[in-house]
DNA sequence: TCTTGACCATCCACTGTAGACCGTGCCACG
DNA sequence: CGTGGCACGGTCTACAGTGGATGGTCAAGA
C-alpha cells in the first residue's frame, strides 16, 4: 500500500493517462493546462516522478535522445489517481505580496507605492487581455463550455482584480 | 550586511514596529491582519524570528511566563524592513486544487464532482458574507478607505468566485 | 484539589520555489 | 560542410512554506 499522493504527483499521473511523457513534456503540458492556478517547477516534477517510479505508480520507458525518459502510468498508478480524485480538494491558497505591502502603506512614501500599484495593474490587465484572446481561440478550435472553466475562472479573477485596482483610494493610485 | 529578507520575515518585522511581541502574538496578529492572502505557520514564525535574531534585526527581550519571549525590532531591523518595502513586490500566487480536479473532470463520475463544487461554493459564499460583516464593523469603528483595501480585495475576489460557481456548466453543478 | 484548556514553544517530514549547473542533439548560417 | 548557438532534458542544492506531533506551564473552574 503506497502512501497517499499529493496533488502535484496526482496531476502528473493524470496527464500521463493520455500517454507516456518525459518530465520535460509533463512540465509544459501542466503549465499550459493549469499553470495559472497550479504552479509547479522542474525540480518538483522530477522529484515526484522518481518517487512514483519507486512506488510503482509509473514506469520509465524508452530512454530516448538526450537522457530523455518517458514515463507511463501503471495500473497501480491509475488506481492511485482514481483514489486521489475522489477526495475533496483542499481550499485554494493565495499569497499576494502587494497586499502585504499595502498593509504597511504608512511606512512607505506615497509615490513609491503608486508606482508598484501601477505596475501590478498593468500585469493583470495584460493577463486579462490574454485570457480574452485564448477564449476566442479555444472557441474557434471547438472547445465545449466544460473545457473553458479554468479560463473562465481566470477571466473573472483578473476582471475583479483590475476593477479593484481602479477603485483604490486616489492616494494609493496617484501617490 | 545581512542577507535579504523574505516577505514573511519582513511582515513580522513590520508588525514589530508597533511594539514587541512574542512569536505566538505575531502569528495571531498576522492571521488577523493579512491571513486571507498571506498564509504563515507557527513553524515559520519561530524559524524567521530565530534567523532574524541571529542577524541582529530583532532582539529577544523580557522572557516572561511560559517560555514566552517577546521580540523587539532593532535599528538594523527597521532599516532592513525599509529596504524590503522599497522593492517591487512579486506577483501573486494562486493554487487551487479544485481547478486541478475540474481539469480532470472526465475521469470522475459527475455526481461526485458536483458535490465538491457545491461544498467549495458554500465556503466562498460564507467568506463573502464574513467580509461584508467585517466591512460594516470596520466602518463603524471609523476605518478610512485606505484601511479597507485588503478587505475590498477579498470581497471582490470572493464575489467573482461565487459568480464563477454559479456560471459553471450545468453538468458540473448538478452532476 | 484536580483537571482541563489556553498559552508558548520546538522539532520533523514533506512539499514547493528558484536558480545554478551540465551534457546533448539539432539546425541555421557562414 | 562544420560549427556554434540554442532548445532540450535532466540533476542538484538552498531556501521557503505546510502540517502535525510533542511537551511544558499557568489559570480557572468543577
Amino acid at each position: 500500500m503506497p502512501r497517499a499522493l499529493n496533488a502535484t504527483a496526482a496531476s502528473l499521473l493524470g496527464f500521463l493517462h493520455d500517454g507516456p511523457q518525459s518530465g520535460y513534456d509533463l512540465l509544459r503540458t501542466a503549465e499550459r493546462a493549469i499553470g495559472d492556478f497550479w504552479s509547479l517547477t522542474r525540480s518538483q516534477v522530477y522529484r515526484e516522478l522518481a518517487a512514483m517510479a519507486d512506488d510503482g505508480l509509473v514506469v520509465a520507458a524508452e530512454v530516448g535522445a538526450r537522457d530523455r525518459r518517458a514515463y507511463a502510468v501503471t495500473d497501480e498508478g491509475r488506481e492511485a489517481f482514481r483514489q486521489w480524485l475522489s477526495r475533496l480538494p483542499a481550499e485554494e491558497q493565495i499569497r499576494y505580496p502587494l497586499l502585504l505591502v499595502l498593509a504597511f502603506a504608512r511606512h512607505l512614501p506615497p509615490g513609491e507605492l503608486a508606482a508598484f500599484v501601477a505596475q501590478h495593474r498593468a500585469v493583470h490587465a495584460a493577463r486579462l487581455e490574454g485570457y480574452h484572446q485564448a477564449r476566442v481561440e479555444a472557441l474557434a478550435a471547438g472547445a465545449r463550455p466544460v473545457d473553458l472553466v479554468t479560463l473562465d475562472f481566470g477571466t473573472r479573477y483578473e476582471t475583479a482584480v483590475v476593477e479593484w485596482f481602479d477603485a483604490l483610494p486616489a492616494e494609493l493610485r496617484e501617490g
